[in-house]
DNA sequence: CTGAGTGCAAACGATTTGCATCCGG
DNA sequence: CCGGATGCAAATCGTTTGCACTCAG
C-alpha cells in the first residue's frame, strides 16, 4: 500500500510516526483531489481522530518540507494539498460542482519557457496551469 | 487616457461616478501589475483619500461584476485585481522579489483544451497560466 | 429626494503562534 | 528521558457583513 511506502520512508529519515501523521498520509493517499486543510480535518474527524487546527497545519507544512506533499492555490480561499505525483500534473477544475480533476496534458510549455527565458531574462522554475470549466456530470 | 474612457464607459451604463470609484479606476490603469486590495487601499491613501477597506472591497466587487476588472490568484494569501486585458495574457511571477510581469505567450492550449473536452468531456472555459522562477533583476 | 455608495465596528474564516503538556523512540 | 508533536486559546490578517449616514444624479 502506497501510505505504508511513505511511512517507512519517513521513518527512514529518522521522523517520528504518530498517529495523527499516519492518519494525514492515508487521507491525501485516499484522496481523489488535492485537499484543503479543512476537508481533512473533517475527514480525520470521521475516523474518530480529533485533531486540532494548528497540529493539522503544522503536519501538511512538515510534510511539504519534506517533499512529500505540495500546496496548490486556486482560485478559492483556501490552499490544498496533495501528495507530489510522480508525473507532471495539471487540474481541470469545475466551476458548478468545484471538483477538481488531475491530467497530464501533452504541451509545448517547455518552449515557452524556453523563450521566456531568453526573451524577458526570467528564469523559469515551474509553471502553474489550470482549465476552468464544467465537467462531465454538470453539463 | 485611458481611465477617462473607463469612467465614461459606467457613467454611459447610468452608474454614479463618486471619487472613490474614479481614484480606483485610475490606479488600476496606473498600475504595472495586478494588485491587491491592501496594496490598492496604501496607494489610494497617498492620494490623500481615506478609503475605508470595505468600500475598496465592494468597489472591486462592483468593477469585476462590470466585467471592467477579473480577480487573479496566485500562490499567496491576497487575491489580485486587474483592469481586464484586450488580449490573453499570462503572468511571470518572482519569487525573489514578489514582483509580476505581464506577458503575452504563444501557445498550442487551444489544441490541449480540444483534446481535453474530447477525451475528458471536460467543457473548458478558461485557463490560468502562471510561470513562477526568478525575475531579470533579481538574478 | 432617493437609492447607491460610504465609513465604522464587528463578524468571519483560514491560518499561525505561544505555551504548557504529552508521548514516540 | 528528551525533544518533537499536540491541544488549546488567542492572535493574525484578508475579506465580508450590518447598519446608519451621506452624496451623486
Amino acid at each position: 500500500m502506497k501510505a505504508q511506502a511513505l511511512i517507512d520512508a519517513l521513518r527512514k529519515d529518522g521522523e517520528r510516526i504518530t498517529v495523527l501523521r499516519r492518519a494525514i498520509v492515508q487521507c491525501l493517499v485516499n484522496a481523489s483531489e488535492p485537499m484543503t486543510a479543512v476537508a481533512l480535518i473533517a475527514v480525520l474527524k470521521k475516523m474518530n481522530l480529533q485533531p486540532s487546527p494548528p497540529s493539522v497545519y503544522r503536519e501538511l507544512k512538515f510534510l511539504t518540507e519534506k517533499k512529500m506533499t505540495r500546496t496548490l492555490q486556486f482560485e478559492e480561499r483556501n490552499r490544498r494539498y496533495e501528495l507530489v505525483p510522480a508525473d507532471h500534473r495539471h487540474h481541470l477544475i469545475c466551476t458548478e460542482c468545484k471538483g477538481i480533476e488531475d491530467v497530464v496534458v501533452h504541451h509545448d510549455l517547455d518552449v515557452v519557457e524556453k523563450n521566456l527565458e531568453q526573451q524577458k531574462k526570467f528564469k523559469v522554475k515551474r509553471h502553474a496551469l489550470e482549465f476552468y470549466g464544467v465537467c462531465n456530470k454538470c453539463q
